[in-house]
DNA sequence: TACTCTAAATGAAACGGTTCATTGCGGCTA
DNA sequence: TAGCCGCAATGAACCGTTTCATTTAGAGTA
């Protein structure tokens, strides 16, 4: 017994009769083949069950139709957000994606992008982690049409898609300075991030121009729930403890509330608690969660645009788009304890 | 000025003076190749930045690397986590997901799996939805090696990674007899699933044998957040209503918080409340949510360990593994208000 | 009928690798 | 020195498509 191979278009076109050619021309729907072949053809290939082999298609035509998609992770409802609609809008003209980790390390991101060049995709989306210089050489070199999203605003060698970071960071921290609040801690992952910094800066800036009693402080790098729980114990037992916390993901803010629930601490009655993302549980912890809420989908409609663009062959200026974010006022944050005068925001 | 192509293998003989087959032979390793040009080819790889075109390695070796992943959706936690452990798993060997999402739509996971069996998968893990005979018999045909989980417990065509559904539910159940309650209500988004057969007959049956004043019920396929919150509202205002609820996934879970929320109604005072999936938010809540964590890790790691054992040539009958789901008893669950005997179980 | 023109169908050359039968060469043995 | 052997290197076939220059057939015209 012969072992069975599925068919190919060879199978077909001999089924029915007619060249490769023409078997070809007739299952690529081209104008210029006749009525009576057509349905041979057509016919042969139901028969036999035939199915395209987009490898070889592929190599041929010098475009696969996958694009890749590199972020750090999908645990945090930012990136889980954002991997969901990219899937949605390149569903819409039968692009696939293939996805990769970089788990925020530069080695590891450079060994999956490259993967992904070496399969030959189309395009590239990349969330990049911290210190991507090399990733970014190779993606550059590779020519490959690429969108940088969400961190690295001014690399000329890319489009970009990113969020007014300092500009979001600023209304955050005033909304709290507002309540009264003026010893805030900032609580991050990864401080080197383009992103973080610029937060990290507007932040300090803004609590700067609330005056001499304002306190700001930033809390880098918690390893795991339990030993951010021990920091952010530590810090709110001293003298002059921080009356506000603000959390820069939906991890952090899990963190944060664990830790808080795990201490007795109550929110927003002993702390004030702002998060940025925006959890599916944001409404039913109690009280609610204040957060940012980022526009994930605008997001990925503006990189997928840009990126059809570019593979469409446009070869103008990079772009540069710049997305703001909501802030969606719930009850985690209020007014501090003891509370001093307000200052409008 | 010639458009610049990225250098193919030709190239790096060329400029190492070898032939093609000979630098083939070094980039890959291969044992029979001398000191010197292997020296030669390696170099002329690196200063060309030659990258190794996977298709045109695909076309020839029939085997892509690349490994189908199709689930229904990604929004729940169950999914989201079993995501993520695949790609886990995966990378350990060097292969790469390509992810489909079928939306529960039999149509569109057809046209999914197609796309993946169109770009030569070497393998298939699929989550099938609720009548996917078609995809099924799509799959049997191409000879792709496959793995079915999580639903379809008895097909002797594939090998399966499935939860023992009827055995959870009979202790989910149990537990919340056992608590006093007799009037119960399971919420459920997909009724047609095996899964959810298998679940609702458990629940029912279980239901039955607490006696005459046991009563279950059952309410399927709920739009949104909204009209569920209807339901749930019309059947907890009737004469009888339940005094306890089952959600079949996270995502019912959070719908039914909301619901319970936003109508006044606190748990497990008013109402008792058991989940299944345990999402991340499920300590966060006050008070904090039972549920059954489903072993996502197990899941992933039997279905990657069976699937690799097909690859390699493995031809045994088909597998079928069972796994046993754990209840993490928090406090959403506790006696009804007015509390008959308690049973044990 | 001979000729031109058009459109349909053909066949072969890519695409960029891997693989394998064959060649060539150097050393070893008789 | 002839013959043999083994290993390194070669070159061509192959994977399954698309694409395009060429051939063929058929219709229309003079």
């Amino acid at each position: 017994m012969t072992f069975a191979r599925p068919p190919t278009i060879r199978d077909v076109a001999d089924r029915a009769g007619v060249s490769i050619g023409t078997a070809s021309n007739v299952l690529n729907r081209k104008p210029q083949v006749g009525g009576a072949l057509r349905e041979k053809v057509l016919e042969a290939a139901q028969e036999l069950g035939w199915r395209p082999n987009s490898i070889a298609r592929s190599l041929r035509q010098r475009r696969t139709g996958v694009v890749g998609l590199c972020v750090p992770l999908t645990g945090s409802a930012y990136f889980a957000a954002m991997v969901e609609a990219f899937e949605e809008v390149a569903a819409v003209q039968g692009h696939a994606i293939m996805q990769v980790l970089s788990h925020s390390d530069p080695q590891l991101e450079l060994a999956r992008v490259e993967m992904l060049l070496a399969r030959q995709i189309d395009g590239l989306v990349l969330v990049p982690c911290a210190m991507p210089a090399r990733t970014l050489e190779a993606i550059a070199r590779s020519g490959v049409p690429t969108v940088v999203v969400d961190r690295l605003p001014d690399d000329q060698r890319f489009d970009t898609v990113t969020l007014d970071d300092a500009g979001v960071m600023r209304r955050v921290t005033g909304h709290l300075l507002s309540l009264g609040h003026r010893r805030v801690l900032y609580t991050v992952q990864h401080p080197e991030l383009v992103t973080t910094q610029a937060r990290i800066q507007s932040f300090e800036a803004t609590m700067r121009e609330a005056g001499p009693a304002a306190r700001s402080r930033v809390l880098a790098r918690p390893e795991n729930p339990l030993a951010y729980a021990g920091d952010l114990g530590r810090v709110l037992t001293e003298a002059e403890p921080p009356t506000a916390i603000i959390a820069s993901n939906s991890i952090l803010a899990q963190w944060t509330l664990q830790a808080l629930t795990g201490s007795g601490w109550r929110w927003p009655a002993d702390i004030s608690v702002f998060a940025f993302d925006e959890p599916a549980w944001a409404e039913l912890v109690t009280p609610p969660l204040t957060c940012v809420r980022q526009p994930v989908q605008a997001i990925a409609r503006h990189a997928w645009q840009q990126l059809l663009a570019r593979l469409a062959g446009e070869t103008g200026p990079r772009r540069h788009v710049v997305l703001e974010a909501e802030l969606v006022l719930r009850s985690s944050t209020a007014a501090p304890a003891g509370t001093s005068e307000p200052i409008a925001y």
